[in-house]
DNA sequence: AATGAATGAGTGTTCATTCAT
DNA sequence: CATGAATGAACACTCATTCAT
């Protein structure tokens, strides 16, 4: 169920998206974003109440969603690896279509001081974790993967690994001599992937 | 080689790095700084020339001296897995120490507008990332280490891993029950180290 | 003659009127009074024409039907005393009744700048002037007022001390230890209204 | 002892002083006011934190002093009714050199909104009420005036007749055929000072 | 060497009003 | 007839920085 947002809401949203992921949010300003959208100033307090609304509307718009597709991904008929390679890659798919507005989360959420209690949110995150708990247990069940697995941990890697990967762009570009746009995003999707895939696994076979 | 910044330089800096780390670089004022650190609101200015070329000194002055300790380690007769326990060891407890300077290089540097090209920098990165290669190298020689190893995507997943739990605290003080300040600390001196050591471990040993 | 209003621009003046005094002209917002009124922004626009305009329709709807009870008391059997007396308690029903209307009419009017040229408003006030004049004269040819009484300032001194009291609330309430919102209505409707009645009356007697 | 002012918040205060009596406090801008005094619209938020802080700043500046005058006139060698007929002259005085600042203190102080909790404010006018009364019963003890007298119901009585006049200037320049400004500042210094002395006078000696 | 005063640009937000429907 | 959408202008205020001293 998407929300009941107009086109020139969703407009504002992804234009805000593209803002706050370059230069923050608090490095984005209203004027900025109404001249991007091309917008009248007031139209962001108008339909979104404030700057701070803003950012709420637009982690519920883009997260709302995430959820179906890993569910989808529990029912499908899969071996254990095979689900957890496809459960990472379609992680990274996500993560990266909607780049700008993880990297708005992974920023913007972090700091303490900004409320966002956005409880909706939470609620995702741990519908997500539910999700990965039901597909590992299923792969113990066979056993395939080892028991003493702390679940919790798993996302902090995987996410952890592709974030800052990507919020240390131009080092790794320097130190991978990854020249071009595409040659950096190919590069996150093969071999990044595949790190951490392997990384994934390692961990989940591995007794000690 | 410490620059040569005097007390009160330092006192700015020490402040500037607290109140960053809380609330990001665009969200902190140079009149907050002066406030806290009881200087004069030109002394930012007048000492290190602009707000932008503070945080450049505030990284150069907290990240010199941080590769003398891995050098040292790379000299220790230690066995590979000891060896790279111990690196993750040093880092973790590094970034607990200076916890406030790595959310900064975590949030600032991501942020491409942010020049901050600081070449020093780019080279202490660098510097690290050959000390990592010579200890995992010598794991290598020693047959310990599989051969084919992306090393450059260690660092992701150690410093990616510990990042991604310190910038979710809230979400994992939640899901992991953990609900003092202590016992959060105490969970990632030892869970997450933990963590972190296996996961490399693993994906050192593991074939596949 | 009532103007031909609406129930629900009667409405709108309703709350118009109670905003505008508790938070003055300025300080009311369209906003405000479409919310109150649940009523539509656009309303008090399309309704009055203009902010503005809504101020002058309130006052002119209140204000009329005011002369009608001065003209009917003068037609009174009354001792002139008594006249003066029941004079002065009339105005002070109507302004305790309408207390929100006469606060605006004092702050608002005051105003140089604020054109609200009503002429009709104008004329209201010259007729009760002129019934003022009636009543005087008349005790005056019974011989029991003095005769040189500039009447015009008799106005400012019974409204006068009436707003200035009204104006000042939290100080008399204070002075007097008048402590709840009943003992201080009280107070105007007898010693204030008995202060206002014996001022008049020594000065229409006194002669020097 | 006048605030330690700068010739500059001075002038702010000065300019503030005619626009909040011209116009209202919320009818005027920080902006019209950095106009009018040609100072930069930072300067008032600098000088004095915010806009309704430089309201208070402006009431307590203009009002300082103003009990002294009262105080040396208690001394003074005079008959009783001289004297309460200096003291209305003082105040009408007082009321026309600081036009603008009365009129601010009328409107605005009267918005119970209007925090302005002015402690300091609410002691002067306290203060100015017991030299009042020190005059008056000063009288009654020499038998000049009458006893029961409500003595903080005369000072609504001579500043209330004062402010309805000065606050309703259009209406009685017409009635009483006004034309000039001079005429007007006239009529205020010769007869309706008169006209409160005489009431002050009838409603001091009149027993009934 | 250090600072208080001052400033212009920019911030998020609210305003009264217009207009297409 | 009535209104939701939209807007440009204005609002109070904060910002990083400059400069005379």
């Amino acid at each position: 169920m998407k929300n009941d947002l107009n086109d020139k809401q969703i407009q504002i949203l992804e234009v805000a998206q593209t803002l706050f992921a370059e230069k923050g949010f608090d490095g984005t300003s209203i004027r900025d974003i109404s001249k991007v959208a091309k917008i009248n100033v007031a139209m962001v307090s108008y339909y979104f109440g404030s700057k701070e609304k803003l950012l709420e509307s637009l982690v519920l718009y883009k997260t709302s969603g995430l959820n179906e597709q890993m569910i989808h991904l529990i029912d499908e008929k899969l071996e254990p690896f095979a689900k957890i390679n496809k459960l990472i890659e379609l992680y990274i798919n996500r993560l990266n279509s909607d780049r700008g507005m993880y990297r708005i989360l992974h920023f913007e959420l972090a700091s303490k001081k900004r409320v966002l209690e956005l409880p909706s949110f939470s609620e995702i995150r741990k519908a997500n974790l539910k999700s990965l708990e039901v597909i590992i247990k299923e792969g113990q069940d066979q056993g395939v993967f080892r028991k003493n697995i702390i679940i919790p941990l798993l996302t902090p890697t995987i996410l952890g690994t592709y974030f800052h990967f990507q919020m240390n762009k131009p080092f790794f570009e320097d130190i991978l001599d990854l020249k071009t746009e595409d040659a950096y995003n190919n590069y996150v999707k093969t071999d990044l992937t595949k790190h951490i895939q392997q990384t994934i696994k390692a961990l989940l076979i591995n007794e000690n």
